[in-house]
DNA sequence: CTTTTGTGGTTACTAAAAGAAACTAGGTGG
DNA sequence: CCACCTAGTTTCTTTTAGTAACCACAAAAG
């Protein structure tokens, strides 16, 4: 018995929550997350470069999708604190560890590309 | 001592990798090539949906960044072969399992998207 | 011996999205 | 009355992503 979805086809609706879910911002902002809701002013200043409309919008998505919950606090000035759910749980130890790779290889990464970009200038020099 | 890195800085160098990486066709590309190298029209015949464009794009992106090889085989006609390297084997994991979460979790998301979705109806309704 | 098929791409065009900045709305404090 | 806090939305511009066509080579088909 195998399953009833595959990435690797174009119609899967997983393919749509695979794009939703590979970018930069949503996988900042889950892994923020992690461990205690956040507020949207706490996120936007912690995920440096994030604009409120991105923000906004990833955070829609990835409500919507069932991976974080919305809590609106009637205190003033308003509160809405965001935070994983068990859906989002799942997926947080994953999206840890990729968010982070890059800080653990950057060095290696620099390498290559260093590697890489003086082939292609041989390429089209001598 | 902590990490010089930290890719919650806007200009921190793993932003531009983690933006690279955190990419639907990227993941299903080095998912792809987890076990054993895969040619350019292979790649492009498994991953539906993906144009020789992008394909290509990305292929070179990865390979500047050292997750992955490219080898050129002068046979008729012409074989390209790419194949992952020791740091692309570092992510591999992650992204396998990245990658492959949404068709563990499809029921879960698509159950959550119709609650989303009536809460939101039932906001502009009654 | 011309057309089609396969390889692995690149180039131009267009549609969608991402980003920057201003604006909104409700309330507090100066 | 104006400025500032909250949490967003709207507008406009720029950038990106995606579609489709084209390229060059060689082999096989007709």
């Amino acid at each position: 018995m195998q399953q009833p979805y595959n990435v690797y086809e174009d119609r899967c609706p997983t393919r749509q929550v695979l794009d939703r879910l590979a970018d930069k911002w949503a996988l900042l902002i889950l892994d923020r997350l992690q461990g205690a809701p956040v507020r949207f002013n706490q996120l936007r200043r912690d995920i440096q470069g994030i604009s409120q409309k991105v923000l906004s919008q990833t955070l829609k998505k990835l409500e919507r999708d069932g991976l974080l919950s919305r809590s609106v606090f009637a205190t003033v000035p308003v509160t809405v604190e965001y935070a994983l759910t068990d859906l989002g749980q799942s997926l947080i130890q994953t999206v840890s560890t990729f968010a982070h790779w890059a800080e653990q290889h950057m060095d290696a990464v620099l390498l290559a590309q260093v590697k890489y970009d003086e082939g292609a200038a041989s390429t089209s020099g001598a």
